[in-house]
DNA sequence: AATCCGGGGAG
DNA sequence: CTCCCAGGATT
């Protein structure tokens, strides 16, 4: 089928225009002074869902600790969640590793050229695929992201929904039409950098734009009212009662989730869900075996924790009776020292945060 | 096709 | 406080 979007676009125009913008106003990061496959790919994967301002400490910390993809494919899986810790979304992390391993495994340690074969790897999706393919290799692949999306739909009125999977596809096949062959580099990343910049989602900046005069949405004065974008999902809160358990001799009790699902393999306080105010000691002591005796502040949610001296020996000997508490749900008491080490997510991390400034 | 992954920032 | 953001994997 065939589709008329680019019908009596100047394309030429927009090129010249996009690019020669970007050379000019591109933002210098620590990333774009390299066409290291390996350095483009670390940055893709922190890049997804990340502002850059967030990114930017965490890739040079990262590429700091692995210089190269063997460095990565030899480190430890917690090692790395610990490089990701307040990163959020884990599973970047993990399948970046288990990529990584598999590029030193099945192609040397090369970061494969070839786009299909990229795309095989784990957490390489189309986005990430044209990303590297264009940024690191220089090839007139399509990487199309929100920011494309957003740019694409406004420059050419395209009123698609956005949240549908064959809207990113259409992207695609035009992108593969707009491309500019002698720097697909610049092209894509100049789309995404004006989408940061000043094609914002809420208020674009029309009159700071290179492409002002090619953009059909603004010609119409309709640039607010795109993307066109339907979904809507709306995400509820849990919230968790922290238990900060004490050995006799000062160690705290800390947790490592399962392989799978909400932070998986990263580590926590035990918690249980503050749910039904009037079971949490039945569930406490199911969970961890442990007698739990609340106190008042309960009912303020946010930041209550409650405290317990418990001893390690006897924890043990009722862990040694009760075959739930397997070895994988069974509780860590380390050395308050040591909570640097394991990795935590961010609201756990603020929880590590408070024990240490008690006495810090 | 719909839902699950976290965290930060805007309003 | 609520809403918004958005690639990839999973179901």
């Amino acid at each position: 089928m065939t589709d008329k979007t680019l019908h009596k676009f100047d394309k030429k125009m927009f090129n010249h225009n996009l690019i020669s913008w970007y050379h000019k106003n591109k933002r210098e990061l620590p990333w774009r002074d390299t066409n290291n496959p390996y350095a483009i790919w670390v940055s893709e994967i922190m890049l997804q869902q990340t502002k850059v301002d967030t990114v930017i400490s965490y890739y040079k910390k990262f590429m700091n600790r692995y210089p190269t993809i063997f460095h990565l494919a030899k480190a430890e899986q917690q090692e790395v969640l610990k490089e990701w810790e307040g990163l959020g979304y884990y599973s970047r992390a993990r399948n970046l590793h288990d990529a990584a391993r598999e590029v030193v495994a099945t192609y040397h340690g090369e970061v494969p050229k070839n786009p299909k074969q990229l795309g095989t790897l784990k957490g390489i999706g189309p986005y990430t695929q044209g990303a590297i393919s264009s940024i690191a290799f220089q090839q007139p692949e399509p990487a199309v992201d929100g920011n494309v999306m957003r740019v694409l739909s406004r420059v050419l009125l395209v009123k698609d929904n956005i949240s549908e999977q064959r809207t990113r596809k259409k992207f695609e096949h035009i992108v593969r039409e707009l491309i500019c062959h002698s720097d697909p580099s610049a092209f894509n990343q100049g789309l995404m950098e004006l989408g940061a910049l000043i094609c914002t989602p809420t208020s674009p900046a029309c009159l700071l734009c290179p492409v002002q005069n090619e953009c059909r949405a603004f010609a119409e004065g309709c640039e607010k009212k795109l993307p066109v974008k339907l979904k809507k999902k709306k995400q509820k809160t849990v919230s968790y009662l922290v238990l900060l358990i004490r050995d006799v001799d000062g160690k705290i009790a800390i947790e490592k989730r399962p392989d799978k699902g909400l932070l998986a393999n990263m580590w926590q306080f035990p918690m249980i869900e503050l749910k039904d105010k009037h079971s949490l000691e039945k569930i406490a002591e199911k969970k961890y075996g442990i007698p739990l005796i609340l106190k008042e502040e309960l009912g303020h949610v946010n930041h209550v924790f409650s405290h317990l001296i418990w001893d390690l020996h006897v924890y043990e000997a009722i862990c040694a009776t009760r075959p739930e508490i397997s070895e994988q749900v069974r509780l860590s008491f380390i050395k308050e020292e040591e909570l640097q080490d394991y990795p935590f997510s961010v609201s756990h991390i603020k929880v590590r945060e408070f024990l240490q400034g008690k006495h810090g």
